[in-house]
Order: C-alpha cells, then structure tokens, then sequence
DNA sequence: CCATAATTTGGCCATTCCGCCAACTGTGCA
DNA sequence: TGCACAGTTGGCGGAATGGCCAAATTATGG
C-alpha cells in the first residue's frame, strides 16, 4: 500500500477509533440531543473525570466533537452529526443478521 | 451506566472497532468495487496472509462482511453496505475542519 | 492574592491489539 | 494416497489503549 494512500485510511481510521468504545458512544448519543458539560457527562458515564476528560480530548481529536469554554466549564458538543445516521444504520443491520441467524435455526417450511 | 444499556453500545462499538484500522478501511473499500478471495486482498493490504486473514474474521465477527467459500479459496463480500456513506460523510468532515483551520490561520479582512 | 471548583495532563499498571512465524485444516488433482 | 495450494488458528513479543490517582492548569469569588 503506497503511503499517500496510507494516510488517507490512517486519519479515516482516527474517527472509527474514537468511536469504538462504549463510553464515547454513550457521550456521543447524549451529545446528539444537547450540549453538555464535562461534570454532566462525567455523571452519565460514571468514570473518573479524568478519565472522561480523555474519553472527550480522543473524540475531539477525531474531528467528531468541539468544546467550547464558558467561564469555569467546558462544554461538549456534536460536530460530525452524520454518526447518528450510522447508528440507525448499524442498528438495523444487526437486526437483519440476527433475523438471518433465527432463520437458520428454525427453518421453515419451503424456505428451501 | 446500567447494564442493559452499556451492552447496547459494547455491540455498537464492535462495529466500530472493526473498521479502526487503515488495513481493514482498505479492504471495505476494495470490497464495495466487487468481492474479493483472500489472496486478491493479501495482495493488496501487503501484509502477510495469516494477518489479513485475521482482519478479515474481524470484519466478519462485527457483521460488516460475509464470506463464501468456493472450491479451495473463501470469497469475502461487503455485508454493511451503508459504511461507504458514512465514509463520505467521513471525508467531508474532514475537508471542513481542514478549512476551518485554515482560516484560522489565514483570516480575511472583513472576515471578524 | 488565596481558596475553591472544573478540567486537563502525566504517570503507572493491566489489558487488548497487531504482525509475524509455525502448525493445522480443507480442497483439487494426479 | 500424496502433494500442492488457499486459508485459518495458536502463540509470542512489541505497541497501543483504558482507568485510576496525583499533580498541574484555568477561571471565580472573596
């Protein structure tokens, strides 16, 4: 593989990264519906602020989020609002692969 | 976080971690062009085969692609058709932080 | 300026991931 | 049967990740 190329699939693979932990879906999720302070998600996922404080340094550096401060606080918001149409999408072709597996267990009859 | 819901996102996140990984994102890409036998991607990701063919068992774990096996070689094909959308998506992210950032750096008159 | 609250950063340890080699399994063919 | 080819699996060492604690940073209010 040629390294331009390379690159390429290395900064697409920082996103997928940063979202390939539970926590930082969780933020994610809570994220499309508002913004949010670190305390506040801290809260939510129920690590120690430090390490949520990471969680959200990875997802911003993915590009997928952004922080603003306001006077003590930092608050957290969704940029890359295009994940959750991936959510639904992942969500419905699992379901599909769970249907498919049922099927295979319990044939019925003339499905073949 | 209760339970129910962190399993929610642990087989959420499953997805994601199968496609964090610049070998794995080249060989989604290879596949939404046509199917693919193990060879054909050995080829093309240059690593060695029992490493590629560890990927690819990845991919097939999450559910993102499916493999058929056809005389003495196995065929692998996108099962998740719906990630190169979110590859796009991806991308043009991507650009408009670039932009951003650029703009930053550069700023126009007028443009504060 | 000092105390406090909110957040980030550094460091340590345990766990997981990655890539290679070696060994094994499965298929086609003589 | 025996051999060659295609692929998978086991295992090892090195690298990256995750979580906590402790220390540093930034802003607020006397």
């Amino acid at each position: 593989m040629d390294p331009r190329t390379f690159a390429l699939y290395e900064t697409r693979s920082r996103v997928f990264k940063a979202l390939a932990h539970p926590s930082r879906l969780l933020i994610v999720d809570q994220l499309t519906r508002s913004e949010k302070c670190v305390c506040e998600l801290t809260e939510l996922v129920g690590s120690d602020i430090s390490t949520v404080s990471k969680h959200l340094s990875v997802l911003k550096g993915a590009g997928v989020v952004e922080d603003e401060r306001r006077g003590a606080q930092v608050w957290y918001r969704l940029r890359m609002k295009c994940v959750t149409g991936f959510f639904t999408c992942i969500e419905s072709e699992l379901q599909r692969r769970a249907r498919e597996q049922f099927a295979l267990v319990h044939p019925r009859k003339g499905s073949l």
